[in-house]
RNA sequence: GCCGCCUUAGCUCAGCUGGUUAGAGCGCUAGAUUGUGGAUCUAGAGGUCCCCCGUUCGAACCGGGGAGGCGGUA
């Protein structure tokens, strides 16, 4: 059996509940993995982190080999050691930030030259060199190939260079990566809103051959509706043997969607950057603590998520926290909405389960709707 | 009592020799945030420029009177 093992235990529809078996552990999909770019998930402890039901993290390969640099956290015992966090760790390949800090990247075919947005000093990402940090330096559970994520619009041609250039990059990082006991390579599929290149995306990587799939190139300014119809045919172009993961997503509708059309793995910034800034997702819906209308409001946080952060802590203590700047409102409000965020995955690995996404999905519209207005 | 300084947005203050609709920071009220360069960013509300009289085409600004505050001094 490939490493990691997959297996898929239910269906409902295209959606997929199973199993992802790494040497670190056990991760059920659908799975929703918090991102601890810089070696920490902002603002939590690990200890804060497991309790919410997460069973992987996600680091960064280009804010790690800047800083303290991927050799040092090698010397230091690897990533999951000096973070203390033991179980599996997915890393980004530094892709995005290409795209992300554009400004100050160049790509060519042989690599992603950029300046360090820290102290200005010039690096060189290649697909192997950022194989190297991911999997010897740091030690991933499971790496990302390096490709190039490009922004939204953009035009077919572009749009096809880069699903090009990333299966080149690909096949390099295949290479380098090699066969590994207990790590897993996957793919990137690129070609914005265009079906064709998803398609010829998808087959230029499944001819390499990874141990898992990646949807990337969305989420990056399209939209819901735009991102619902590539994920109504993108995951199906994936191996459906093999995990699918939809890279740098999102909301709550987003991911519900997107599970429905078939994605096994997320991961998004937003529980825990809008949870800095006092945004608070909940089973009724979304709001910022730090309106006038918390001021008194006694109520607990979220009394339906089992978490302390939600269930402990009244709105109006939280809206004093985030109305005097007090860390602690951002550390209780990224640890709830994480907590959420974990509740949400449970709660669809059990539909599909169940066989009832579908009943899931809509009181799920419903509540959305509520909450918009 | 006398002398000096001061009074402009909720707060602290800018406003050149008088010249369109008087500004900033903070605070306040909202919004944004999707493979984290974000304790960030964006927007909005809010003013009898202490009061009265005068000079002037035109006054936050100049003159007179008054009120209040701070400091000094008998």
């Amino acid at each position: 059996m490939a490493v990691p093992g997959f297996t898929i235990s239910a269906v409902d529809g295209a959606a997929r509940a199973g199993r992802l078996t790494t040497s670190r552990g056990i991760i059920d999909t659908p799975a929703f993995m918090p991102v601890g770019t810089a070696g920490t998930v902002k603002a939590l402890t690990v200890d804060q982190v497991r309790q919410t039901g997460a069973q992987v993290l996600l680091g960064n390969t280009y804010h790690l080999m800047l800083r303290p640099t991927a050799e040092r956290i090698a010397r230091l015992g690897g990533l999951h050691r000096f973070m203390r966090w033991p179980g599996p760790i997915l890393t980004d390949s530094g892709g995005f930030q290409v795209m992300s800090l554009s400004k100050i990247a160049k790509v060519s075919e042989e690599a992603v030259t950029f300046q360090s947005h820290i102290d200005g000093t010039r690096h060189g990402l290649s697909p192997e060199r950022s194989i190297e940090i991911q999997a010897d330096l740091l030690g991933a559970d499971i790496v990302m190939q390096l490709d190039e994520c490009v922004a939204f619009p953009t035009s077919e041609a572009r749009a096809g260079e880069a699903v090009r250039l990333s299966a080149r990059w690909g096949a390099r990082c295949k290479q380098a990566f090699g066969t590994r006991e207990s790590q897993a390579l996957f793919g990137i599929q690129q070609g914005s809103t265009f079906e064709a290149l998803r398609r010829e995306s998808a087959e230029r990587l499944v001819e390499i051959g990874f141990d898992g799939y990646a949807i990337g190139g969305l989420a990056v300014g399209e939209g819901h509706e735009t991102m619902c119809e590539v994920l109504d045919y993108a995951p199906g172009l994936l191996p459906p043997e093999r995990p699918r993961y939809l890279m740098g997503v999102g909301k709550p509708v987003d991911i519900v969607e997107a599970v429905a059309r078939g994605v096994d793995m997320f991961d998004c910034v937003l529980p825990t950057r809008s949870g800095r800034h006092g945004q608070a997702w909940t089973s009724e819906g979304v709001f910022n603590l730090s309106n006038a209308r918390f001021a008194d409001d006694d109520s607990a946080l979220d009394g339906r998520i089992d978490c302390p952060a939600s269930r402990d802590y009244s709105r109006a203590y939280l809206h004093h926290l985030f109305k005097s700047g007090e860390i602690l409102g951002q550390v209780l409000l990224s640890w709830h909405n994480l907590a959420y965020f974990q509740t949400l995955m449970a709660d669809l690995r059990a539909a599909i389960r169940e066989g009832r996404l579908a009943a899931l999905r809509q009181s799920f519209h419903s509540q959305d709707s509520l909450s918009a207005s």
